[in-house]
DNA sequence: ATAAAGTTTAACCATATAGTTGAATTTATT
DNA sequence: AATAAATTCAACTATATGGTTAAACTTTAT
């Protein structure tokens, strides 16, 4: 049982790799195998099929994803800094998996109905906290009235576009990758500007 | 000679529906020979290959999704309907094409530089009269001062995010489909509102 | 009407790919 | 040390899949 783990762990980040590049379909086991540095046959012997071992790493992709956001989202901060802390959230997540994003969003189409299952199984539930600060916000006047979840929306979308669409970017305004990460840091800045602005009174 | 626009455009349409449905490394060429009613050789004799097949159907989607953003952004309209206009063309684009926005974001990531080819292939340029049109309106001080790149790509983005993050949508805010269709709708009133103020002195 | 060109079809091929098997090796248990 | 259990590996299998071929059929040109 020494290897066990290790062996799993290595089998794990080696699909993640691959499926969050190449989507489910275009991934191919003796890939992620090589990835692995490791036989074919150790893939099925630790996770029976593709299928399953795909299951596992989009469950751990979703959990990567959704709970650090709404830990954001519900977090105890003021809405200034809750807006820059969940951009930067984002941004940093990124960094570390270019493909996240882009990732889940591209399977999660593909099977909607499991991916709700997927989703019901980690308990994510609707960010309440938040919810209930940007309703309170709205009271006292210091916000216009806006549908929270329109508001939720907007952040996140606002956040994950420029990352998802980034070789369109590149194209339509002439940038090479240099140009396309400083863009990203002085956007890190203004976002949560137009954000906050656009829900001022 | 007779039927050969027919077959082709049959073709064409069929293989649109599932690439732009299932991603090229999910397309299976019997699929879409059977969606086109032909025979799988059909394909062959008039695309030669899947690839090739994949690169006119990624070509056309392009030409379908940017010209048309393209030619609103270049309009000779005041800033307010524009806004209006640009996210109303994106939600019609996503009722008659629903995975057009994910098709293109999925495939130009997994093909960077062939995307770049094919965008500077079709002609498309930065949209130079929209961004003088920012500019304007910056200097007679109606508007806030920001990066009319920043501003092109929050409004793009605003609007295609709801349309491909739907099962997240659904899922986190526990709408069912035909509540996901009502809050698109509120939604393409709200928008503008949202882009408008964010951008207000 | 006939030949040439274009189109369609069914049967076939080569390869890629997910998955299996059984033996060899390593590790844990007594 | 001996046995049992877990792990690793190379070779293999079945099937899916992109692509080919040659013959049949249809349309066009002369």
């Amino acid at each position: 049982m020494s290897e066990e783990l290790q062996t799993e762990e290595q089998i794990l980040e080696a699909a993640k790799q691959i499926f969050q590049e190449q989507g489910f379909a275009g991934a191919r086991m003796q890939e992620i195998a090589d990835e692995a540095d490791i036989n074919k046959s150790m893939l099925h012997y630790y996770f029976r099929s593709k299928d399953k071992l795909f299951q596992k790493v989009f469950q751990d992709s979703i959990r990567q994803f959704f709970p650090e956001i709404l830990k954001v989202l519900n977090a105890d901060l003021a809405l200034v800094p809750k807006i820059e802390k969940l951009v930067e959230t984002y941004y940093d997540m990124f960094k570390k998996h270019p493909h996240l994003p882009r990732f889940v969003i591209h399977e999660m189409n593909q099977h909607p109905e499991r991916f709700k299952e997927f989703v019901k199984n980690t308990g994510i539930e609707i960010p309440e906290l938040f919810v209930k600060q940007i309703r309170a916000e709205m009271e006292s006047s210091t916000m216009r009235k806006i549908d929270p979840r329109e508001f939720i929306i907007n952040t996140i979308g606002l956040s994950v576009f420029p990352l998802i669409a980034r070789p369109m970017i590149e194209t339509v305004f002439e940038m090479n990758d240099d140009q396309y990460q400083h863009f990203l840091e002085q956007r890190k800045k203004e976002l949560p500007k137009f954000i906050i602005n656009a829900v001022k009174k």
